[in-house]
DNA sequence: GTGGGTTCTGTACCATGGTACGGAGTCAAG
DNA sequence: CTTGACTCCGTACCATGGTACAGAACCCAC
């Protein structure tokens, strides 16, 4: 992976599309890279650094942390910013609700398992479906 | 919670909207009851069974649990034939997805926790909030 | 028998997170 | 010095999962 990326390269780098990373870039998650009027005067396409990759990584990861990407807009201005208390309280308030996701997805997952059981359990007549599902409120 | 209900009565005992329920309808999720120019001939407004409300809730559960409303919509129609092959699949597939999220949710749990805690420790400066996602992949 | 709150039907609109495309410019290899 | 791949920019389109009307009919209580 060389140092100075082209948007494809920095794209795929960072496992997604090119229309992506412009898309994040819309959304002011990333910003577009040098001027490329001035600095370098013979370039017209722009490159993408390391540091770049780092926050697109970033916002990779705190996706799947169940972020929105507004949240994450937030989070990487923050990051910049001095307002600790504000960054703690958004990671908190994240951290709650991801826990409570996990309680929940693991309840899933046990209804499921069971289903499959049952499933497995004898060849013919349907599966009880529906009432896997039940009785855990 | 009386025995039969209207569109109203049965979508705040599922816990959503009217207009869900409606969508859930249109999906093809839940069925539009009694035809309501047969059977009781004086009736021109639908009435909900608790199968329904066992078949909403149903369908609020899987998506909690990560289905999608078209996954539901086959595993709602599997719960009535006899295809515990495809049932089963279906479940496991599932089920393998959902290990996976939950491993991906506690990494990004214990992240986000790694991350509150340096925004207490220390009360200047910014947190670091871009590395806290850092190098685990 | 008249309100006011539901219901029914249809269609329109919304946010989120992308994905696609057209047309022009750029760049590196042969 | 052309050709083919990639970039830039704008705008349009997409799927998912709803949410919001509008206009008419209904139903229950007073």
């Amino acid at each position: 992976m060389p140092d100075e990326m082209t948007i494809g390269q920095f794209a795929s780098a960072g496992g997604v599309g090119v229309e992506t990373v412009r898309y994040y870039q819309r959304r002011g998650l990333l910003d577009v890279p040098d001027d490329l009027s001035d600095s370098v005067p013979g370039r017209k396409i722009r490159r993408y650094q390391r540091d770049d990759l780092r926050k697109l990584r970033f916002i990779r990861s705190a996706q799947m942390a169940g972020f929105t990407l507004a949240q994450i807009g937030e989070l990487i201005s923050l990051d910049t910013t001095e307002d600790r208390k504000r960054a703690r309280q958004i990671a908190e308030d994240r951290l709650e609700a991801l826990d409570e996701m996990i309680l929940q997805l693991q309840a899933s997952r046990d209804a499921l398992q069971k289903l499959a059981r049952e499933c497995a359990r004898g060849t013919t007549g349907p599966c009880p479906i529906l009432s896997t599902f039940e009785e855990r409120e």
